[in-house]
DNA sequence: GCGGTTTCCGTACGGTCGTGCTTTTATGAA
DNA sequence: TTCATAAAAGCACGACCGTACGGAAACCGC
């Protein structure tokens, strides 16, 4: 059930989500499907944080089975990109230039999700830093607006003009990344 | 009119952009103000088209009297960092975002802006490259897709997290594209 | 088997949406 | 001043929205 609200969402966003579509998708009644909900808004917090639940479970989790540092961020890396390319696109980028006007409690939660996703990545860097991998200097929120700038940038690319090349350019954009910040062994 | 359309539907975008409450805005009646667009589908498109040459006025024309390469460059890049950061921020990248799924004439339109754009972005690059500022091996497309990210990560940061130090950021992963595409006196 | 609780349905309400029609009002050329 | 044309208003429509309420059906501990 919310599996299918987040993958609607995707498409049409979280105002676009509609109680009485999402219904008879479901093969259920308006007022039905309402009860589980009590609210609208309840509905969108409900669909944000199953969507959370899957990234988390999809990219972050797996990502951090790999070693520290450089490869830790490449496996994140290349699972961020695989979620992103599902049809629809990544939910959060949708809701996020969606509601980044509107206050409310999606919002709110809109950004602490966004919040916690800089942190995360923050945090892979600096384990990465701990591991003499990363140089010391390296601002990690810098890295994660870097970082995020490079998918948000294929995210647009691949989405709306189609086109293919955005995944080797992105791709490109990580490793310049990656190259600025790494020790190299003439250090 | 469309000056204030254009504002609305950086807030509520372009499928919240409604016509009842655009007409009470502008003090006209409802049907007084659909009898100027004849459908919404144009409302949207004379809205995008507005933008596009607010856009022009405004960012692209006046970096295109910069000195060609690094200045020009870094013209369009300061000047598009206010255009981003007007209240309700890009149209487009709200539009881009809502429509990246919706086939139709709104999303023909974009993906052509959006194309226009990058092109711009590599065109600017290639003068650069011309003037042997930029190194020759230096792809232009993927320069324009790194530095569209470097906009859209920081929109993303200060619109929806309020992080000041977005913008500090923001410069500071442009002088770093900079940087690496720049020739240097050693060369 | 019984009674209470949850789940779902049917129906209805007030509201807003985009969009047609018809009538009024304003404009400007002859 | 008159008259064709354009702009705005008024009104109505069908559709869909979120939400509330009451009843039916299903479930579950006892």
């Amino acid at each position: 059930m919310l599996d299918h609200a987040v993958e609607v969402a995707r498409r049409v966003g979280l105002s676009g989500l509609t109680i009485g579509t999402l219904a008879e998708q479901a093969e259920l009644s308006k007022s039905g499907l309402f009860g589980h909900f009590r609210s609208k808004e309840a509905l969108q917090l409900q669909v944000l944080e199953h969507a959370r639940t899957r990234f988390e479970e999809s990219v972050a989790r797996p990502a951090l089975r790999a070693p520290r540092g450089e490869p830790r961020l490449r496996a994140l890396f290349d699972r961020w990109l695989d979620w992103d390319a599902v049809p629809g696109g990544c939910p959060f980028v949708a809701a996020a230039t969606e509601f980044d006007d509107r206050p409310g409690a999606v919002r709110d939660r809109l950004v602490q999700d966004q919040r916690d996703m800089f942190d995360m990545i923050a945090t892979v860097f600096r384990t990465g830093v701990a591991e003499r991998q990363f140089r010391a200097e390296a601002d990690p929120d810098q890295f994660a607006q870097d970082l995020y700038g490079v998918l948000l940038a294929r995210h647009h690319t691949l989405r709306l003009l189609g086109d293919e090349r955005a995944d080797a350019r992105a791709r490109h954009a990580f490793d310049a990344l990656i190259g600025a910040v790494r020790i190299k062994p003439s250090d």
